[in-house]
DNA sequence: TTGTAGGCGTTATCAG
DNA sequence: CTGATAACGCCTACAA
């Protein structure tokens, strides 16, 4: 039997389609008598309202989309996990969809979200050309960014204090005795990449150390590209005493490096990476790290997305940036005597 | 300036809608000289076809509903990657809710799900009365359990080898000298947890084996709740040797009591859980673990789903039972001498 | 307070 | 091969 309708539900209460979808709604004032009829009517139908016609007919989804590299990284489930709840609060659901920073694959989906019109537009770390993106909002869909922007596309974002974290730690790493640091970086092309190497040489710049430039690899993003960073970077004839690693992945990459390598952390290389795990805090030894508010990320990015649907003439409004925070384990220590 | 519509299309290339739809879905031939101006049009126009329309026109979708637990638990993560990358390949988006477990959220997702008529869900460690779920299926929405399956529900499920899983690391175990082991349980309503737990005791019968009651605890589910669980088996007068943990947050819970109490892994205790982990390798000591093939049981859910809908009147699919994988490190050991 | 009816953008059926 | 046109299910002026 097919699904009812709003019509069979009024024909069974008899009233017209409009009475059964102001009681549904709750907008307009319906006599009791009728209220109650409809209701009636509804249970013994079961009738469940049909979503997709809802949003043809009002031109609103109720849906927010959320591109991600990989909701299969911890991170960006995470994310994920705050967006939905903030969305889901406010009556929306979400769609995702990852690239794995791949651009024809992350067109597909951006291409998907447009057509299915979703109310919204989350995008984390995407690799999108501006123009791609500049048609989207061009369209009036509200974006928003998630831990970094592209260059010159409009839309506000949500970040971490990329550089200031950045920066900090390593100045720990200083404080510690390191003269001599390395860096596994993200791809040039990547903002927060950018920033955190920012962060890095700032902090090497102003304890007056220099930074030889094959102690700064560009990792291909991965558990993969981390290995090879590191291992690339430990091979050298006088290898670096501390490494800062761009992120979760790269961080594990490395510490899996040293593994196999038989580098001890931290008596060999000390490690610290931007991004935490939960499980850092039980790996051998326990992984110090800077740890992004995740969770809050999402939730701040859908907070910012329900603002603009809800208030659409408002005008735009400022990035969020949020703070790290740089939890110190056991995976640094002062370097050792040179011999 | 509005979207524009296959109508702004038709008529700026001098056709019928239906020629436009034509020529965009590629179904009927149409005469070149048309498609040209079709083409030429939408070029113009920057025409996106509205997949909102075309589901309320053709009674589909093309989304599928994963419901998790949890999508910022990396083994959903894995799920839920999976399932994406096999919908996509399709055709498809996913549409993910998470439940928390917690039976009214999961009805809100599910009437989501209903209500913007999906084209089928996948269902991953529900709580769902399986009233609900039949009245589901009943509307005719293809649905597969991911993990497990409620009772009397109908429906493929996609599933790990669990009691066997359980069994054989269970005899790994004893194999090592233990004759007193407990487990840290899910909740006795999970029917992964029963299987679980009755490899478990199937190991422990046939090696003659007697388990003390007070050492198979249900912990909620949580890395809270496995160190709680942890905590308590580990004060007993005279402890178990070995654990076997449900699931990937409760060993890590109980992992973390073991680091509280100062209790020695594998010196002490040894650990043995289900579920492995990015990190696991990594971790003092490297955990042993039960390896689920996660990312392949969402793209198999989704062939299932796929399958389904593309051919409504094939009969119900078996089951799918994923082997799962052993992966020993060094968490577990011979068990202390007794005093 | 209630009903009528047109429209949302596509697809599909049915003539030509 | 092509064009009208009636659905699809709901919402919302507008009228009563």
């Amino acid at each position: 039997m097919r699904q009812a309708s709003i019509r069979d539900v009024a024909k069974l209460a008899g009233v017209s389609t409009a009475t059964v979808a102001r009681v549904l709604r709750g907008t307009t004032p319906v006599s009791d008598a009728l209220r109650e009829r409809v209701e009636d009517a509804v249970a013994k139908l079961g009738y469940v309202p049909n979503a997709v016609a809802r949003s043809l007919s009002r031109g609103r989804t109720q849906l927010l989309g959320l591109l991600v590299a990989d909701i299969s990284n911890p991170f960006f489930g995470e994310v994920a996990r705050g967006l939905e709840d903030a969305a889901v609060a406010g009556g929306y659901q979400v769609l995702v969809g990852s690239s794995d920073l791949n651009p024809e694959r992350e067109r597909a989906v951006l291409a998907a979200f447009e057509s299915r019109t979703v109310d919204g537009v989350a995008l984390t770390s995407s690799t999108a050309d501006s123009s791609t993106l500049r048609k989207l909002t061009a369209s009036g869909m509200p974006m928003v960014f998630i831990d970094r922007r592209p260059a010159d596309v409009a839309g506000p974002a949500v970040l971490c204090d990329n550089e200031a974290a950045a920066r900090r730690a390593v100045q720990y790493l200083i404080g510690l005795g390191h003269t001599d640091l390395a860096m596994i970086s993200g791809p040039r092309t990547m903002a927060t990449a950018a920033q955190r190497l920012a962060g890095f040489r700032a902090a090497c710049a102003e304890a007056g150390l220099s930074i030889r430039p094959e102690c700064v690899r560009e990792g291909y993003l991965g558990i993969e590209g981390g290995s090879k960073a590191m291992r690339r970077v430990l091979e050298l004839d006088t290898p670096p005493t501390a490494v800062f690693s761009f992120n979760n992945l790269l961080g594990v990459g490395a510490l899996s490096a040293t593994r196999e390598m038989g580098v001890e952390v931290p008596g060999e290389v000390s490690l610290l990476t931007f991004d935490d795990m939960t499980l850092f805090p039980f790996v051998d030894p326990p992984v110090t790290a800077i740890a992004q508010p995740a969770y809050q990320m999402g939730t701040e990015a859908a907070r910012l997305l329900l603002d603009a649907l809800a208030n659409p003439a408002a005008e735009q409004p400022k990035d969020i940036v949020l703070p790290s925070d740089f939890r110190i384990r056991s995976s640094c220590a002062a370097p050792p005597p040179r011999p």
